[in-house]
DNA sequence: TCTATTTGATATACTTCATAACGATTATTG
DNA sequence: CAATAATCGTTATGAAGTATATCAAATAGA
């Protein structure tokens, strides 16, 4: 779909009474904001935006912070668990644990069970970097949100995502 | 966020009876399922993966769907125009229509009032293409996400992917 | 034991997204 | 009007994200 963020800053030219075309007036967007595909494709690349700019002073993005969220209630397990709950392929898992591991996030030990895996927790600096990112996320993001959507229409939102993620 | 299509196939070694943890069981998701931004993720892939298996027959992409949409409702505009509205970068938007004009689906113009830019149109085979696209999505893809949703839902859900797109 | 599988890792490729720069053309402005 | 700036489509290029094949080491299974 590829929408990127510099987005519909089009209407600068002003924007017409609304049912204009031939020239001048912004586009007709059409059967287009009926297509749920293409709302949802927009609305995830602003809320990552935002959870971006929220989450700045720690530095963390979406997937760093999962990593670190699903380790914490997790702990112990190793990285084909994590990568795969996440949805991450394992080639892919491994740098982004190499820069959550030179920060001292959390760490990869051999297991002394199966030497070939790694156990993965997290470091003390990682407890307390999540802390933090929890509560950047809920403060600023998810209160961003809410305060978008209203506190009903985002607990319902949350629904229709499982529903989707789960049943499509 | 990097989810990919192969998602949670995880549980293979069986359900545990919920509220389970230490080695065996299936991984704790925790606050994960209250991150908007991981749901909204997770199914936006889902809904573009149910798009290309119902458009399959077409071969269009999501994006190449709302290019032809777009043109269809917005004869006559140039590329930039199309591009910008989409959310799409210029020098992104060349191949995007390369590959649409090498099928025949479009054709690109020079103006001649403005021998710079290339007005866009969409051929009689787009035109065909696109009639046979919507009846597509409608029939296949948004039925599929209203039977999942439910009508009530699925509407509710359009517009506050639109609030999320246009207030965030 | 011999083979097969699993784990983390590397290499690699493809796609998407972003920026810089160019030639051609048009607009601005001194 | 001439000179400069801006715009259009395009190319080149780079950074991510995502995907597959393959490897050595370790384990599991025959």
């Amino acid at each position: 779909m590829t929408v990127s963020k510099t987005t519909v800053q089009d209407q600068a030219k002003q924007a017409a009474p609304v049912g204009f075309d031939e020239e001048g007036g912004a586009l007709q967007l059409g059967e287009l904001s009926e297509l749920l595909g293409y709302s949802l494709k927009r609305a995830q690349l602003k809320v990552f935006e935002d959870f971006l700019r929220c989450m700045a002073p720690l530095q963390l993005t979406p997937a760093q912070f999962s990593v670190l969220l699903l380790l914490d209630k997790n702990p112990g397990r190793n990285q084909t668990e994590i990568a795969n709950t996440l949805g991450i392929l394992r080639p892919n898992f491994v740098s982004l644990l190499d820069a959550l591991e030179s920060r001292d996030l959390l760490t990869r030990m051999r297991s002394p069970s199966d030497r070939r895996s790694h156990v993965l927790m997290l470091t003390d600096k990682g407890r307390a970097t999540l802390i933090r990112a929890k509560k950047l996320v809920a403060t600023r993001h998810e209160a961003r949100l809410i305060e978008v959507l209203g506190p009903a229409e985002h607990k319902a939102l949350l629904g229709m995502m499982a529903k989707i993620a789960r049943e499509l």
